[in-house]
DNA sequence: ATGCTCATGGGAACGGTTTTCAACTTCAAC
DNA sequence: GTTGAAGTTGAAAACCGTTCCCATGAGCAT
């Protein structure tokens, strides 16, 4: 929520070659502004709207890189779009409402334990898993009735 | 493995104008002789290959509709690619080698449990969910050491 | 202020998937 | 067996989210 032109993203280090720019600043804000998950092109248009216009290529590029530190969470739709969600930092789920979006996170410490059970058993390793549930949420049933 | 020109496919009703024909046939057979999720291109040129050419507009309409009735599974990749699989009836979920595409099928009441129960305690209603585990096989994980 | 390096962004390219539409099959009715 | 209505096919074009290219711009240590 910084009011003048000042920011700071990933203030930190220094050695290592990233910088701080406008567009970082105004990606990382935006994501901060919603709490639903948006895709690349939702937060762009967002962007350009707060007049605060960042290029297409250079959101991809920032989010990415969000999403690979952690500081995002992604999804892809059914319809072969990633979205993106700024989140809390440690392994947790996702509770999406399908028709507004809303999401809630939700953390499931026995379906780790099932999850990596289940692969020990069939001998896999390096195990990783994705669990996404969806639904209608209360205002949109209650909407929609 | 019908030898000769012979095939059935959906053999049924006969009013809903839903027909018989090689094409369909093919694509059911291709999925019956591999028991990976493989993608509607990979799909295609299996059936080139076997010189059971389909064209790849309809590879992907019959592989859609197969979904659709819940005949195969899909899976996505995080390269937006959409994979495809034969499988048993019911719900379940999947164990997949990041490398070599095995697959095991693999249920879990636990988790289904806890996902309306989460779902429950948020108020949200008509649930889904999607759950799938990736690592690495037992097989490739020796091959790579 | 300078310069090295990284970042940006418009536009073209990519690639999986879907649409279009004219030609072709299936199958029930005769 | 023929016919004809309606479903099906497939080559090529459109689609569309995402990534690449590369000339220009901006951070930051000096």
């Amino acid at each position: 929520m910084t009011k003048n032109g000042r920011y700071d993203v990933a203030s930190g280090s220094g050695s290592t070659g990233v910088r701080a720019t406008r567009q970082r600043a105004a990606v990382a804000s935006v994501l901060e502004s919603v709490d639903d998950f948006r895709s690349a092109q939702e937060l762009h248009d967002l962007l350009r709207h707060r007049g605060q216009s960042v290029g297409l290529t250079t959101v991809y590029r920032t989010l990415q890189a969000l999403a690979e530190s952690g500081e995002v969470d992604v999804l892809r739709t059914p319809d072969r779009e990633v979205m993106y969600r700024r989140c809390s930092s440690g392994h947790h789920h996702h509770l999406v409402c399908r028709h507004c979006g809303r999401t809630v996170e939700v953390e499931g410490p026995a379906v780790e334990r099932w999850s990596s059970a289940v692969a020990d058993q069939h001998g896999f390793v390096e195990v990783d898993h994705t669990l996404e549930i969806v639904g209608t949420c209360g205002g949109c049933a209650s909407a929609r009735r």
